[in-house]
DNA sequence: GGTAGACCTGGACG
DNA sequence: ACGTCCAGGTCTA
């Protein structure tokens, strides 16, 4: 029995591509740390993590997939089957920096070394925490530093991306949860004044970051998918929540390669 | 305003 | 071994 509304897929929702701190254990359980805090839980434990506020909404276990997923299903037979391929997926309510941060690392790159690189981040520059592991720098810590302060995460050409990112933030110029609650083009617009932001990271940072469920990132993946599954259609077709019809085309695909062959 | 090339890094592939 | 290609894009010319 669980107390959240409906499913939630533990494993597809921190392994369809919104994050970048939670790692598989040997028992099939997952560990990672978020605000602060860290966590183990396995499917057979998130009952209880789901007592705790912060876990609780973390991984947004008060709103209604069930119903979302209902009715993106109507709008086409290939969402519904995409929806159908992993229907507990959430999309997490990360912090928005740390959503902004990563994503801004993602750029050009791929999983296994975007991890490492914020690993590295957060060993270098994060505060320890008391049942291990290391917070995710806030941007006041790294807007003093220098491209060569960042030389230990081997992140490459995206290191002034971050410094700018950072700067911006910690200065007050870019405060994201004023961003967080604009209309989207103009929360894309502000997103995208800093450098190293173009129009993907904004919608992962609006959609994975602040919540903004009608963000809808469109990566090669996506595109791929869009061609394939939803000729001409725009991501306005989705409505409201395109952003968690996003995640259920952008998993099913990933998962499905063969169809984009 | 739209479109090729370059770009740090490091694992995969020949 | 060693060169080439490529990866959740974005910037620049």
């Amino acid at each position: 029995m669980s107390d959240w509304l409906g499913p939630f897929d533990l494993a597809a929702t921190l392994t369809c591509g919104q994050c970048f701190r939670w790692r598989e254990g040997e028992d099939g359980s997952f560990s990672g740390v978020a605000f602060g805090r860290t966590l183990t839980v396995s499917e057979e434990s998130a009952g209880q993590a789901a007592e705790d506020p912060l876990w609780r909404s973390y991984f947004d276990l008060d709103l209604d997939y069930g119903a979302i997923r209902r009715e993106l299903s109507a709008l086409s037979p290939e969402l519904e089957t995409a929806a159908s391929f992993a229907p507990g997926i959430r999309i997490l309510r990360q912090d928005p920096w740390e959503a902004l941060c990563s994503f801004i690392l993602s750029q050009n790159n791929n999983i296994p070394r975007i991890m490492g690189i914020v690993d590295r981040l957060c060993e270098n520059f994060g505060e320890p925490l008391p049942e291990g592991g290391f917070s995710f720098p806030e941007p006041e810590r790294l807007a003093g530093l220098s491209v060569e302060d960042l030389a230990p995460l081997r992140c490459g050409f995206r290191a002034r991306y971050v410094l700018d990112a950072a700067r911006r933030v910690a200065g007050g110029e870019l405060p994201l949860d004023e961003v967080a609650v604009l209309p989207l083009p103009e929360a894309r617009e502000a997103l995208q004044t800093i450098d190293g932001v173009g129009p993907k990271v904004a919608e992962c940072a609006l959609l994975y970051g602040m919540h903004r469920l009608d963000a809808f990132p469109l990566d090669v993946w996506m595109r791929r998918a869009m061609q394939t599954l939803f000729p001409g259609k725009s991501p306005d077709f989705f409505g409201p929540f395109a952003g968690i019809a996003q995640q259920y085309v952008f998993h099913y695909s990933r998962l499905h390669p063969e169809l984009f062959e």
